[in-house]
DNA sequence: TGCATTGTATTATTTACTGTAATACAAACA
DNA sequence: TGTTTGTATTACAGTAAATAATACAATGCA
């Protein structure tokens, strides 16, 4: 799976890989039961340090999209726990975007078609 | 118009304050021509200081959402700037959200019936 | 003219987070 | 035994956020 973290933006590096694992197990790239990169190999192959991408994989592990074990590595989990609800903060998210776009001139059959994309996966 | 201001939230004051003035101006409780607080008396309010509510009112500014005149204070433009697009930093957002939403078991359609009310105007 | 109010600028300080670096440790496996 | 794994620790530098205390420029009003 190719990340790419972007350099200029304001979100932590740890949380730019956080959000491209979650976003590979959702277009369906990153499947349950794969190994993801040792953090010693992730992190030399995006040129970052090895605590930032334990930092990311212990959010992860947090969260219940992975599971690490000592010398068996990191993997997707095989059972995601399923709230079935938005959080409360991914809506205030929503709801700020949705502003700025009606302010913008956007039409709002355009932000469901971006939904439509990222729903099967588009990357962008 | 009521502010509200979560402590709790990773994300800055002055962000969440331009955040809520935004989505008050979308969902059309902040009319154009509309007066905001000066900033001591909005900083005086809400228990914060005056340069964390200038820093918002200079963002908004920045950004074309509102002009401000010294002895006239802060205003809602009656023209803001429509790019018609949505930004890439939203798109990338949105994708995540979408990516978290679909991985926990939410329905695509709960997210188009939340975009539904956030055009609207619907506040939570 | 004099005074108050407005957004803004400046400087300093505290606090917290980010990222890196260098190690070290415990567990598991060949 | 030795290697590899995630993880923990400590230290350091850089940055951002928020507050605090002032001060300034522009405007309107008495």
């Amino acid at each position: 799976m190719i990340i790419r973290i972007d350099e200029l933006s304001d979100i932590p590096i740890y949380l730019q890989l956080r959000n491209q694992i979650v976003m590979g197990i959702s277009s369906g790239e990153l499947k349950a039961g794969e190994k993801l990169p040792t953090v010693r190999d992730l992190a030399l192959e995006m040129g970052i340090n090895t605590m930032t991408v334990s930092k990311a994989y212990q959010l992860l592990k947090t969260e219940g999209y992975i599971m690490t074990d000592r010398k068996n590595g990191a993997r997707i989990r095989t059972e995601i726990k399923k709230e079935a609800s938005v959080s409360d903060a991914n809506k205030t998210e929503l709801r700020r975007i949705v502003s700025e776009a009606r302010i913008s001139g956007v039409e709002k059959q355009e932000l469901i078609d971006l939904i439509d994309k990222y729903w099967e996966g588009g990357n962008d």
